[in-house]
DNA sequence: TTCAGTTATGAAACCAATTTCATTGTGATT
DNA sequence: AATCACAATGAAATTGGTTTCATAACTGAA
């Protein structure tokens, strides 16, 4: 039951444990009728080293932690298949944290994983993604950083000086707007997510920008913010389409809203592209799964993970990584945008 | 930089470090006083406990790890969020490692996990959802077991003594023909899943069970398996709808190859319910995104997950849980089925 | 006032590895 | 044969905590 130690086996072995050691992590020359032997020993107990000692000593852990809302939002588990694949190429393990957008959680998680050790942390949403995280409120993350590495996905901090990868948001929204503009769309919507996050507000602000350059507005009547779920989506679209003057157009803040979108507007008897036109954000595997297919704006998801793990991954070794990265959003066109209707 | 020790603590308050480890544990009566002024010095560095040295005396990381094939299939985070309330119940952190059906990998995570000692693996999928995993096949599994506590869910091994936690797929299978069969339909089909699977085959072996205590049978030409993606789905229901006796009632091994199914009939110009029926499993969010929304088997996923944590938290505590707990999944009616259309 | 029983504390052992330093053995060079 | 370089190994310190054991200080009862 109690598991062998590297002084059971140097005992058997008629060694120190120091000629042991040496076997393990090949770290000076032994005899290899020696290390023959201390190997064989090794095999018939299967034994493992004690990974918390070698830390203790090493004083690293070989383990990050990924800190993010809501693994059942399937943009997520995309981040973090990329951020696990680098991982494995360093030889991290990773702990996965759901905070469920819980402050309290965040704190918690925050405080565990600095007593585990963890050599780093790769913190998505949460307060990082409130429209201003404003100082005061991100203390813990913010004091975190001062005792480990982190690096920022998505998101930021006021004041916060810490290394971050992320989408260029914004102009994937305005990809968004030149394609349904090109279309000869003129009346638009936005749809989902809430007006404390950032992710939501600089899609709006970018969309309201692009608009005006053409002399059209987003009126406050068809921006309908919310949570990003489906059910929201749908409860918001339905709301859109009551208005007086609905939009032709509308561009959601993620590819569940989106498809609520779409629900709601084939329970309204519409027909998309033909009535009206939707774009998701994301290209998460829900935008091609939807009947119609989503046209939507795909951010690199694997990249945002794989790339957040190798500025961590540097950081940790002191190699000085670039302080941000920028990745560009692709417009994705499928089966839900089309034509302006005729009028 | 270097974090500050229990050492540095208790010189600066004068005291020695067994006082200081009271403190933190509160394993024995310390002054008043002098605890103030211990917390005081704490409180003033942030200084945090290194979880390494404890868990090397104590014998417990406090941490478990999820094993499953692929974090990115919309069931698999939800069984993932069970397992995360119940393990936080319990003050585990959970490391997420994912196989992508690559047995290679399974065997690395297993070392790995074995040498950082988890205090237990909750194993899904991979391996130990082969049609049959004969002993050999699951030897590092075998071995492990030896020296943690593993806990099986959706799955078996051979001659293995795993505890184990699962859902009763079969009687799964045997609901959507039931239902199908009240609905009139005489005409079935299959589809999805690889054929070395036991996630696959236990359906179609109940479901031809089923069929033949009517008198009706599954041949072999619409038995279309294959992966458990929409993609494949889609290809397969294609296949299938080229015969020369098509199928009016299909059902699919999951949610994803039945949207793929979906996707390949209306493609085909078929209405759904009207022509055709389909019948998912596992009841993902992706059910109820679909248009029409899927009529589904659910298999209380998020429990999955959460009774597996608990199950291990007892088996590592030497509480002796039961060696099985099975889930019997549910029907959940929606829009994907209907009446047999008149011939 | 003395004795017993707590309360409060420290010294040192322990957990399971790595690493430094010292020592011995070996073969090659002069 | 003496010297040197390096191969091969062990003893002991170190990492940062927890825990046992011993002891000093205090409290209340006889």
């Amino acid at each position: 039951m109690t598991p062998v130690t590297i002084y059971d086996i140097a005992k058997e072995a008629n060694v120190s444990v120091s000629t042991v050691s040496r076997v393990l992590n090949d770290t000076a020359p032994v005899r290899a009728s020696t290390r023959e032997r201390i190997m064989s020993i090794i095999e018939k107990h299967q034994f493992q080293p004690n990974a918390q000692a070698r830390s203790l000593i090493k004083k690293e852990t070989g383990t990050i932690a990924i800190i993010l809302p809501d693994i059942t939002n399937p943009f997520f588990p995309e981040v973090f298949w990329g951020a696990e694949n680098a991982a494995r190429e360093f030889g991290y393990t990773l702990f996965l944290c759901n905070t469920a957008g819980n402050t309290n959680r965040e704190s918690e998680y925050l405080s565990t994983l600095r007593e585990k050790r963890v050599d780093g942390i790769l913190f998505l949403g949460g307060r990082i993604n409130l429209k201003s995280c404003p100082q005061h409120m991100a203390q813990e993350i913010i004091d975190a950083g001062k005792h480990l590495p982190i690096v920022l996905v998505n998101g930021n901090i006021a004041k916060g000086s810490f290394h971050r990868v992320y989408t260029n948001e914004g102009a994937g929204a305005v990809l968004a707007a030149e394609h349904l503009l090109a279309l000869g769309h003129r009346e638009f919507g936005f749809l989902g997510g809430s007006a404390d996050t950032s992710t939501t507000m600089v899609k709006v602000k970018a969309l309201q920008k692009k608009l005006q350059e053409h002399g059209l507005e987003l009126p406050p009547s068809r921006q309908r913010l919310g949570s990003f779920s489906i059910e929201d989506g749908k409860r918001s679209m339905t709301e859109m389409l009551a208005l007086d003057n609905p939009p032709t157009a509308v561009i959601c803040v993620n590819d569940n809203t989106a498809t609520g979108a779409i629900k709601a507007a084939v329970e309204q008897g519409l027909s998309i592209p033909q009535n009206i036109s939707i774009v998701g954000f994301d290209d998460t595997p829900l935008a091609s799964a939807v009947i119609p297919e989503l046209t939507t704006i795909s951010q690199n998801t694997y990249d945002l993970g794989n790339l957040g793990i190798r500025v961590l991954h540097d950081l940790i070794n002191n190699k000085n990584p670039k302080k941000q990265i920028v990745l560009e959003p692709k417009l994705v066109i499928r089966q839900s945008t089309g034509a302006v209707p005729c009028v």
